[in-house]
DNA sequence: CTGAAAGCGCTTACAG
DNA sequence: CTGAAAGCGCTTACAG
């Protein structure tokens, strides 16, 4: 049997309270008793149970993380250890730990995240995506559990605490840069559609297009939805086009890695034939050929800040949601050339 | 506050130790009274408390995960995502938790192993990697806990669980496929050497070459300590040699990409002037120009056996330490040539 | 400055 | 088939 605080209070000659308290260096206990006890928790080889302090304490030292695991996507991408990497900083830096959501669907999930939250098991969560009508953060909203999000919530953004790029802005930016190249005809490759960021993203291409006078081509705007995993052939259909585009934006960098294949088959040569542009700047982009041009989000300091944010509301809960956009640049490399 | 078991047990008109053992869906208690106590837990919102439960129970149903953080090394490769994709899956199978470790450096992640095991916060631990002379690893070969590794240990590995990839063979085998392309001037740039996995595969390139009669040059065999973080450095020597390679075998695929890189700086084409061959086969690699030739290890495989193997360990403490070797294999794309 | 007692929310022999 | 009681290992008012 593991040595509890009854064998170190038998062996101290005190009381279980007493050793309680010199765990908690309660500075009521005098520094003679401090010393012996410690002396002994030392010799047995006491450490404390965390099931059972937190169940008295009520607080678990625990913050859970809710990804998404469907289709091994997250997984895949290099965002989620870069965004884990921040949180797990922050995590480390005010004791707490870290338990991770292993459910594949968004059923699994959602009831992993009531019990994390009604079964004490965490004392507050980080949800690493935003997506519409996600009864996920519907939950979040209303069980009363201090919670942050990694990307913008699509309803009632004001009431919660998260941290964002700002992505209409990048895009626009992106978007811009690349007519400031000389480039009229951009298409624009983005992701799901039920994930705000995809939304934002598509919004930033509009807007840019809307203030340089370039009409928005439906045929330029292609997703994830239209796709339906024939990527090869929609980008196929996107150069086939009467007007093919002479740029692309992709909102991920392994999107763009792909399409830059597809492109190769069919003989059309980056940037010679064609201007690319990624978007979360991963670590080997800068190893590709051509290098790639890409938008940096900062993702260490969004799992940093998601962090601080259910830290502070944690802390205290009536503190008022907070927002924190972190920055984002873009990066020239070489997949973009002047018209 | 939450509702406890008490207040289901008043609800329904029946005892606390009744609820509970409908929890457990005793079969000493009567089909009526399950279905009325249901009923409650239901209209209630009863969610049982994990510490509290977890507490008489001794058991916390979750899986502790200890990576090397130190530099972000681990979280900046693929490997680390893939290899948790693979235990998130078999733990999500078994209704186990995931309780991740935070510390960055090897003093920070002992004594967080430490309190994970005497806390009994986890029921077991999965070790992500497996180095000479860890104090993690000789503290759990000592503790008792159940624990799994993800690499054979450098010590005694008969007595521990672990999952591997056949590491020597697999870097001999690369370095055949090489000579059987005509190479005879093999470089290899290896990891850190601390990591068993570096020295397996530096055995395997030794082997090799031994077996071809290739004699051994000290200057082809690089590793991470040799170029003290100035690769460049180190490339720009390698081939500045007498006789430089023809090939270069490095253990993973992003050092394959910078080491690309570095030699494009140098004028040297792969794979017209050197051919360049990788391992663990990012999802990246084939996408890569040339496409990357390398070993597929099996990541996920590795993750899903680590996990079966603490689980089997926890299941029954009596059963003997298994050791499961995971298949890997070449992968030829476009990054070597024939002499 | 320290101890006895109650209690956190659950489970599980022990009775009946 | 069900309940009363003890207990998991800790913390924290309440006394003194």
């Amino acid at each position: 049997m593991a040595v509890t605080i009854k064998d170190v209070a038998k062996q101290a000659g005190v009381s279980p309270a007493t050793v309680s308290r010199v765990i908690a260096d309660n500075p009521r206990i005098s520094s003679k008793t401090k010393q012996k006890v410690r002396e002994v928790m030392e010799e047995l080889g006491y450490f404390p149970n965390f099931q059972a302090r937190n169940l008295v304490a009520k607080k678990s030292q625990t913050l859970g993380i809710v990804m998404e695991n469907s289709a091994t996507l997250a997984f895949q991408n290099p965002f989620f250890p870069e965004v884990l990497r921040g949180i797990s900083t922050r995590a480390h830096g005010s004791q707490y730990g870290l338990y991770l959501s292993t459910g594949a669907t968004q059923e699994e999930i959602h009831r992993e995240v009531v019990e994390m939250a009604q079964g004490k098991r965490v004392d507050g969560i980080i949800l690493l995506y935003s997506k519409i009508g996600d009864p996920v953060m519907e939950y979040l909203g209303q069980c009363g559990l201090p919670f942050s999000v990694v990307g913008r919530p699509y309803k009632d953004p004001e009431t919660v605490s998260y941290v964002d790029n700002d992505n209409i802005n990048n895009a626009k930016e992106t978007v811009e840069y690349l007519i400031g190249l000389g480039h009229r005809h951009i298409a624009f490759v983005g992701g799901a559609t039920d994930f705000v960021v995809s939304l934002d993203r598509m919004e930033g291409y509009r807007q840019a297009l809307d203030q340089h006078d370039i009409p928005f081509v439906e045929a330029y705007a292609v997703n994830q939805e239209l796709m339906q995993g024939k990527e090869r052939e929609a980008i196929r259909q996107l150069m086939a086009l009467d007007v093919p585009p002479t740029a692309i934006v992709t909102h991920d960098d392994m999107v763009a890695y792909e399409v830059i294949g597809y492109l190769e088959d069919l003989q059309i040569r980056v940037p010679e034939d064609i201007s690319i542009i990624g978007f979360n700047n991963h670590a080997i982009s800068k190893h590709l050929k051509p290098p790639l041009s890409t938008v940096d989000i900062s993702i260490y300091e969004l799992g940093l800040h998601a962090a601080e944010l259910v830290l502070e509301k944690i802390t205290d809960e009536s503190v008022p949601p907070k927002q924190v956009v972190v920055s984002s640049r873009l990066i020239e490399r070489g997949s973009c050339r002047r018209l």
